[in-house]
DNA sequence: TATGAATGAGCATTCATTCAT
DNA sequence: CATGAATGAATGCTCATTCAT
């Protein structure tokens, strides 16, 4: 291993360090409300080192989004790998899929979408948004495949592969941020993992061709 | 009409007139990179005068959310106090509800996710607080009355009408926040009013009880 | 009584309601804590109307002073005009003029210092600014001349009557804030009427030219 | 020196270096028209920089008192460790030591009564506010124990001693603060050290026993 | 005269970012 | 590379004062 990579390595780790700092920061404060001096803490760094390792603050936030992104894709490429499944055995797949993203960074993902504004997206670098662009667009693609399947074999209804991904991907998300905002406002809650439970089970059943003889 | 009532009368335009303002400019900028002062030149006011009609920021903006659960309520009973609809008929009346309030006031409810922030809720005064709760709480439960309806009748699968609701609700949210954000990446993206017409027909499919003979 | 007249009794009485008020107002909150509506709230009128009568919210506060002195000169005079008083007598005549300067206004007289500051002067017309300048200085003036009466028959140690005027008041100032704050830090206090009385003992011990044998 | 004391003492000289500056500012204006600004500008540093030394800007302006009455304690406790005293040596030395804390902040004595406000004290830490408290508890009760030994050894009328010093602080206190304002008035004024001379003197007078024969 | 809604200058405080060490 | 003190622009909010009614 040369010096270089070794460096390079170095700085990974860093890199890291701090982004699991400021993954618990935005966490319990929000965006707006976190400092780059609590990060700072959390990693037990000083503020200015945080800025050798990510342009800004947007940056640095984008950067947490892209990991989540990234994990996502690696789940919807195994479950598109696997040959063979049945509809059912698919939404399943894909539930759990969803369910682990939301193990991996539960609260991240309600604030990934600060990412919306387009204020935020002023900040950021060309390629980390490109970046960010091209991992959900494969991300929703490769959703998309797997629905394709499902039609191809006839197991589901006649429908835009795409449209059926856009609605998993904005259930999921729904599904996250409503239960998170219930929790705030203490309205008596389902668990997360019985409503996700539930809904794609509707969702199966919905997609799935009724047999007539 | 007396001089009490009038002034009253005056005083809430007064109100609207900030909240269109405020409406307009959170939704482009997101609540904490909009100021005071933006919405005070988009109201053609001075600043100080946001603060005669509301208590701060927080409050001007948690407003608006309530305004947009208000108009919620409403339809919701609306379509509770409709009788006689069939299944499909009660998730058209759904879908539809949803799409208005979407069209009541579309970026707003985007940025609605911002009072998810026990830090946003600490400056809102316990009066606003509770009826933010309190409408939120009913438009669920009038939902779930709805659902109830299905089930009884057996036209439903039979499942708890709250979880129902929030699958609705999340349904709804994440297709809104999902469409947004994917106009912003600048993805290609079906209509929001597609998108919604597919979850809905197959949410619709998914919770009806198949008649077999 | 001519209209007119009746018209300036009107308006007098319009200025002493404002200013029993805002003596109120500013011994509870202190000059800059105190806000012109706060003051109209107390009175029972409007803000505009403070400004109908007070040039500013400074004069009003110098215009509570000027009553204080006004107060003062009056008794001080009173003292003044009694002939054949022992030292002792005169002491203690002095004693309670500043005790009843107390009781008529407490806290005003503890604030009555925020007028030192060069910058409050500033606001104030010239005619109430030599009102008060010369109440002030009228008043030193007779304290000075009850002291030169007892130079004079020799009951006091000869020294400048003025300076012993300047020593009394400052006296009776120090002691009031004295314990005010001491009163505020909550420290065990002395009464006010106890250590009022010591200290004009003592001075009247000190300036006795003592006569024995 | 360990690295560690280096910036400590960098840090402490920082804070003089801001506290001289505010000792000017608020001198001239006063503590509500004086401006952090204004502060920044004299100790030629920028506004952010002076939160990272004090709180708040009644932090800051309390620190000022603090030192005060830190170097009147020191002062005092001087004053208390000499032996052998003749009353009018005592009387003298406590003079001399009023003086002398006049001398090493005039003005800010002046202001000291700003804390009077009990608005003011909200804002302070509890540390600071204690440490103010002790230290003037300590400063009243070594004057105290002064006075206590010319109780003792007969030279002084029997009389508590905490009253003795409440009317000496009080005294000072109050001459200072009358000096100062006639000052402003453009009176002619006694210099204060006249006037401090003569009030000492007939505080003398007025608390020694008076030997008869 | 009296009102009180509206004003807008003013200010304390925060915090992303920089840079000398 | 790492630091963290210093910066200073930015902003929410206040309140003395004005003025149309």
């Amino acid at each position: 291993m040369g010096i270089q990579e070794r460096k390079e390595r170095e700085r990974e780790r860093r890199r890291q360090q701090i982004m699991v700092a400021a993954k618990r920061v935005f966490s319990v404060k929000g965006f707006s409300k976190a400092t780059m001096e609590d990060i700072a803490k959390e990693a037990e760094l000083s503020p200015g080192t945080l800025y050798l390792y990510f342009k800004n603050k947007d940056e640095l936030y984008a950067s947490l989004s892209l990991r989540i992104l990234q994990y996502l894709l690696i789940r919807l490429e195994h479950v598109n790998a696997e040959p063979d499944l049945t509809p059912d055995q698919m939404i399943e797949s894909l539930k759990e899929t969803m369910y682990d993203v939301y193990e991996f960074d539960p609260l991240i993902l309600v604030n990934m979408f600060h990412l919306q504004s387009s204020e935020a997206l002023k900040n950021l670098t060309p390629e980390l948004l490109s970046e960010i662009r091209d991992l959900s667009q494969n991300s929703l693609n490769t959703m998309a495949k797997i629905f394709e399947k499902g039609i191809n074999n006839g197991a589901f209804v006649e429908k835009n592969p795409l449209v059926f991904s856009d609605i998993v991907w904005a259930l999921f998300s729904g599904i996250v941020l409503w239960e998170e905002s219930k929790r705030i406002f203490n309205q008596e809650s389902n668990s997360l993992k019985e409503t996700l439970e539930t809904a794609f089970e509707i969702f199966a059943q919905g997609i799935k061709k009724m047999e007539r003889r």
